[in-house]
DNA sequence: TAACGGTTTGTGATTACTTCA
DNA sequence: GATGAAGTAATCACAAACCGT
C-alpha cells in the first residue's frame, strides 16, 4: 500500500484492527491473460455485432486490434452524435468507447434521467471541447461528497442518484458506476479483513489443540501412576472453575498431593486467548464486522 | 538533483451473469 | 415461466504514484 497516497476509496467504512495496518489489493489481472473466471464463464465478449470485427474476441490480436482502435478514441467522451444515438437505442459497433451504453444505459435512457445526462453532458463537453480529454477522475470534492453519501447508504434509489449526479455535475450512470464499483471493493477489501482474521483463529485453534493434547498426555501419564489416586484431595474438597467448567483442585489442597499434579491443576485454567488479533497481548478490538453476530 | 522509463496502484467504466419482484 | 430492473463479479484501460537508474 502507498503510503503517500491518498486513500479515498476504501478506508472510510473499514475499521481496522490493531496489527493490521494494511491490506494490500491488486486487482491488476494478469497482463498475458486469457485468464478466465474461475467459474470458467468467459467474460471478454465484446457485444459489438459488427461484421468487420475480429473473428476471436479472446485472441491477443482481437485485444491488440481493439487497443489500437481505442487509442485514437477518447474513452471518456462525453456524448456526442454517437452516445445520442445510443441513447435513443442504437447500437454503436464499439460499446467500450461509449460511456453510456449498453443495456443499463437503455434502461436508464428516458425521462428526466436522460435529461440530466444530456444536461451534464453538454455541461461537461462544452468545457472540454476540441483536444483529447483524458480519462475522467473525480475531484477531491466530488469523491468527498460520494464517499460521505456511500456512508449514509451504500446503494441508491433513482431519486438520490439522480439528485446526486445533479449536485456533482456528473451523469447518474457515473454515480451509479462509482456506487457499484465503491460496494465491490469495500466487499473485496472485507473479504480480506475475514480472510485474516480466520487464519488467526485457525492459529489460535491450533495452539490451543496442541496444549490440550498435551495437558491430555500430562493426565495420562498421571493417571497411570498408583500415587496418583492415592494423593488426591477427597472428592468433596473439588471444586468446579467457573470459566471452564472443569474441576479444579484448591490451591491451598493438602501438602501431600503430588507436586505434579498441583502444578497441572494451577496451570490448567490459564485463559484461552480467543481474540485472534491479539495473539499474545489482549486487544480492544474485536472481530471484523463481517464476523460479528448479526442481529 | 533532475530526468526518465518501467512498475504498481487506484479507479472509472463495461460486460456477462444472477437475483428478485 | 417470462421479463425487466438492479445488483455482483470479473475485467479492462488509463492516470498517477512510486521507484530504480
Amino acid at each position: 500500500m502507498m503510503v503517500g497516497k491518498e486513500d479515498l476509496g476504501l478506508s472510510l467504512s473499514l475499521s481496522f484492527p490493531q496489527n493490521h495496518h494494511s491490506l494490500q489489493l491488486n486487482l491488476r489481472p494478469s497482463l498475458a491473460n486469457s485468464c478466465s473466471s474461475p467459474s470458467g464463464l468467459t467474460h471478454q465478449k465484446p457485444s459489438w455485432n459488427d461484421a468487420s470485427a475480429p473473428s476471436d474476441p479472446n485472441s491477443e490480436s482481437f485485444r491488440a486490434e481493439t487497443r489500437s482502435f481505442l487509442r485514437g478514441i477518447d474513452v471518456n467522451r462525453l456524448p456526442s452524435t454517437v452516445d445520442c444515438e445510443e441513447e435513443a437505442g442504437v447500437s454503436s459497433p464499439n460499446s467500450t468507447i461509449s460511456s453510456v451504453s449498453g443495456k443499463r444505459s437503455e434502461r436508464e435512457g428516458n425521462g428526466d434521467e436522460l435529461e440530466i445526462e444530456r444536461a451534464c453532458s453538454r455541461g461537461i463537453s462544452d468545457e472540454e471541447d476540441g483536444d483529447t480529454r483524458k480519462k475522467l477522475r473525480l475531484s477531491k470534492d466530488q469523491s468527498a461528497i460520494l464517499e460521505e453519501s456511500f456512508k449514509e447508504h451504500n446503494t441508491l434509489n433513482p431519486k438520490q442518484k439522480l439528485a446526486l449526479a445533479k449536485q456533482l455535475g456528473l451523469r447518474p450512470r457515473q454515480v451509479e458506476v462509482w456506487f457499484q464499483n465503491r460496494r465491490a471493493r469495500t466487499k473485496l477489501k472485507q473479504t480480506e479483513v475475514d480472510c485474516e482474521f480466520l487464519k488467526r483463529c485457525c492459529e489460535n485453534l491450533t495452539v490451543e489443540n496442541r496444549r490440550l493434547q498435551k495437558e491430555v498426555h500430562e493426565l495420562r501419564a498421571l493417571k497411570l501412576s498408583p500415587q496418583f489416586y492415592m494423593q488426591m484431595t477427597p472428592p468433596t474438597t473439588l471444586t468446579m472453575c467457573p470459566s471452564c467448567e472443569r474441576v479444579a483442585v484448591p490451591l491451598n489442597a493438602s501438602s501431600t498431593v503430588d507436586p505434579r499434579f498441583r502444578q497441572l491443576a494451577q496451570t490448567h485454567h490459564r485463559p484461552i486467548q480467543i481474540n485472534p488479533w491479539a495473539p499474545a497481548t489482549p486487544s480492544p478490538h474485536g472481530p471484523p464486522d463481517a464476523l460479528r453476530p448479526r442481529s
